[in-house]
Formats: structure tokens, sequence, C-alpha cells
DNA sequence: ACGCATTTGTTCGTATGTATT
DNA sequence: TAATACATACGAACAAATGCG
């Protein structure tokens, strides 16, 4: 057997955790590939026969260990066609990160206007959730959703700043389609999964303002921790939702 | 070849829907025998080689139905074991539906106080909900949930009245255990996923009486409708939570 | 329009490993 | 220890979808 795969003759794999099966294996050999850019989102990698070979293993293995990350949405399988590395910039991821429903009428592309985007010593809050040290560099963004004119949602967002250097609100601006696209176009930073915690919450005077309700308002707070390969946190994200004509969607399965 | 898989000396299999894998059509078969109860919840199903047997498919196909059903959370596998149907009993299965979590401490479990519980005519919006006829029989429960004393969910839950004849407040009272176990072991009613909308609501007077909480003050409004085999609605319930030291978590992912 | 090569999808068979009783 | 059941791994063949010449 080839000289990644465990074998029963040479078991010294002095510096594995642990004893892991071959496919679990071959599967955290793509995801360091995925992780290293080898292979950027929206391409597609090799053939599962080509991965074969170059990992010394069947074709079963490798598509089992394909399978995982597909149903883990790292990977998307098209047949005839190949197997493809997930992107932010189909409207199928999109809806993952994108809960927010109109009453009525089909789903919706809001629009987006940024109010701010600063650089500033991250709070102790926010150090201690990105797991940056305390009083680190970090990116601040602040900006407002619009249904019809109407504003909706109002984000707050942190990011590491060693990650997104050179991220300007005219970037932001500038930029097409979905946030989480132009992150992993242009900074190679992929968000794979997030954490919510949600709450309801009464507005407070600057923030009635923004989203044009009375103080006090009834609003949805949702506190958004996303990761990227290796479950690192990379961005702090809290929304206030103004759900009088729109719902947040969740799937319970 | 069984009767019911497509065979290439035989394609004219004439009441099919269309054509399938044959792994699709195990599936489907699997499913049928744990709707009819075939298999209970909690109970074994047969083994991989007996149900090739049965199904005169190979091993590997069996597998296959059967890994899309333990990933849509209605088997459960155990190696050395065998494959159980998944029941509300565990407490794996509880928290896909539990989402409610204590901003600090280890997820508790809440007490029960169960206000009302009567047979009344459905609500338009109810039967429409629940895909029955208008003005026919449902079950309408009412209950708190506290949390070290103080109330924090108000449930209000509407149940086909057809599925559920003999559910009484004694009933719900002295099941130990989470209520969707109940429904399944005295019903034979499992619920297997659910669709919510959440929102923030102002508290009206009767609801912040309940929850001991101030007229007008914001709660997490849960409307949910869950599904049972074959993706009939069978409950509809609307909860409203007090969140200023619990939150809503959810994953995306 | 047709056929061919490529790629993933399905199905079978076999052998061996690991967990449980 | 032995029997049983799921888990892993390999190999092989054909089906279905896609894209190219």
């Amino acid at each position: 057997m080839g000289a990644t795969a465990s074998s029963s003759t040479d078991p010294a794999d002095a510096s594995a955790p642990a004893f892991s099966p071959l496919y679990q294996q071959i599967k955290s050999l793509i995801t360091r590939s995925l992780q290293s850019g080898e292979w950027k989102p929206g391409e597609t990698i090799p053939s599962e026969i080509e991965l074969a070979a170059r990992f010394r293993v069947s074709q079963g293995t490798v598509r089992k260990a394909i399978d995982e990350l597909a149903a883990e949405n790292l990977l998307v399988r098209r047949q005839g066609k190949g197997t493809f590395v997930a992107t932010h910039a189909e409207a199928r991821v999109q809806y993952r990160f994108l809960r927010l429903m109109p009453d009525a009428g089909p789903p919706e592309g809001m629009q987006r206007r940024f109010l701010d985007c600063r650089r500033l010593r991250a709070p102790a809050e926010v150090s201690r959730a990105l797991e940056v040290k305390s009083g680190e560099a970090t990116v601040q963004i602040r900006r407002l959703l619009l249904s019809k004119g109407r504003p909706v949602v109002l984000d707050d967002i942190w990011l590491p700043g060693a990650l997104f250097k050179g991220l300007t609100a005219e970037r932001l601006s500038g930029y097409q389609g979905p946030m989480y696209g132009l992150f992993e176009a242009e900074f190679g930073v992929r968000m794979i999964r997030a954490d919510e915690k949600i709450r309801a919450v009464g507005a407070d005077a600057p923030t009635a303002k923004l989203l044009e309700v009375a103080s006090g308002a009834p609003l949805l707070s949702v506190e958004r921790l996303s990761f990227t390969y290796g479950d690192r946190p990379v961005e702090l994200r809290r929304g206030l939702y103004e759900t009088s004509s729109h719902y947040y969607r969740n799937e319970l399965s």
C-alpha cells in the first residue's frame, strides 16, 4: 500500500493523533489541499480516479471521503462534470447563511448600505470570540439591509485584521454579490459553518432611528460566529432584524 | 429479482411513478415499513444481510439505503448491535427540536405546567396548516415551561383530533419525558422534521402576565409546523420565549 | 446529429476489521 | 471464545450525464 496510508507492516506514523480509517485520512488530505488553496472555490478538483492514484487507494475509498466532504458542503458533485469546490457565489450556498425571508412574495435580494468600515483594536468580547489577542487589530463593519427601500437589518461585523488587510468601504460597496463571496474571492477566507444565538430585544434609541422603528420596538437579535476550515472562528456578527414583514426561517431535521 | 425492483429483462413496471435507483426503491420500502409500524421506535430493524435477502439485492445496496435514512435521522446505526428506529426518548434526538439554551450553565430540563388541553374545531389558519378540513376537530394544548421556577416559554399547540383520540391534560401531566416521546409511544405519531418561522414580538397583556414580564416586553415568537413520514403535517405550535437569560441556538452548516 | 471519451452514479461481490453480546 | 452486526476497503462492471469533435 502507499506511503501515506497506514499499513499493517509499517504502523509507525508517529505524528498522527490516533488511528483512523483510510477514508478519513484521505478526507483530511483533501481538506488540507482545500485549505492551502491548491483547488480554489468554483474550480473542479481532480477526478476520483486521479485522486485514487495520487493517494494510492481504491476509487471507492476516495469516493467515501468525497461523499462526506460533499455532505458537509465543502464540495459539490456534478455527475458527468466533476467535483467542485463549493463557493458562496452560488445561490444554494447563500441561502444556508441568509435566513430572513419576506412574509409574502419570493426571496428577495435586499439592497445594501454600508454605514461604516474601520479598523480598531478588538474589544475583549470580540477578541475572545475570534480567538485573537486582546487589543489586536480588527475590521469593524456596520451596514444596513433594505427591502423595498425600508431598512430591515442592521449588521455589526467584526473580522480579524490580519486576514482582511486592505478591506475598505469602497471594496465592499463596489462588490456585487454576497459579502462572503467577496471574502473568499479577495481574501481567501471561506466561511464553512456558523453558530447563532437568537433573542428578542427592544430597540435602543440609535438603532430605532436607523431601522425607522419606535424606540423599544421588538427586534430579533442574531449573534453569529462563523468558522472556516479547521473550525477557526473568523467572523463575529451581530444583526438586528425588524421582523414585522419578514421572518427568520429555520428547518429542524 | 423481486417484484418491485426494475429489471433489465422486464422493464414493464407499470405502477411506478418513474425510474429510480435500486437503493432508492429499497429506501422507500424501508420507510414504508417504518410508517406502518412493522418496526417500532427504539427497536432494531433486521440486519443488513437479512434485508438484502428479503429484497433480493446485495448488502451494499441495502447499506446505501440505510445510510441515507440514518442521515435523515430516521434510523440510528450502532456498530456491533444493529440498526435502530430513532426515538424521541433519546437525548440526541430531543436536542434537534429543543433549541432554547440557558446563557449560563448546562442545558436544563425545564419544568412543565399544562394550562389547558381541549378539543375544538380548527380555526381556518390551523386547518390550512395541518391540511385538515376547515372546522374539523383538533386538540389544543397550552403549556408553560419554567426554568428555576420562573416561566420562560408559553406554547400553544394544535394537533389533528383524528390522530390523537384520548389525549387529555392528565395523560400529558402524567408522562415523564418529552412530549414527542408521548406522541410516538401512545399515538404512533413520530415527528420527523419541522419548519420554523421566528420573529420578535411584543408581549400582549395576558401573555405578559403568564410569563411574568412587562406588557410589550420583547419575546421570541417561534411558529413551528412539524411533519411525520411522507411530509404529512401533524403539529402546529406557536411558542413565545422569554430570552433575557436564554437564547435560541442555531447551527448553520 | 452522432458518437466517443470523461466523470460521477449505481450495483454487485468479496474479504477483513471492529464492536457487542 | 465464538457468533453476530455494522464498518472499512478493494475490485469490477455498467448506467447516466456531460462536453467535445
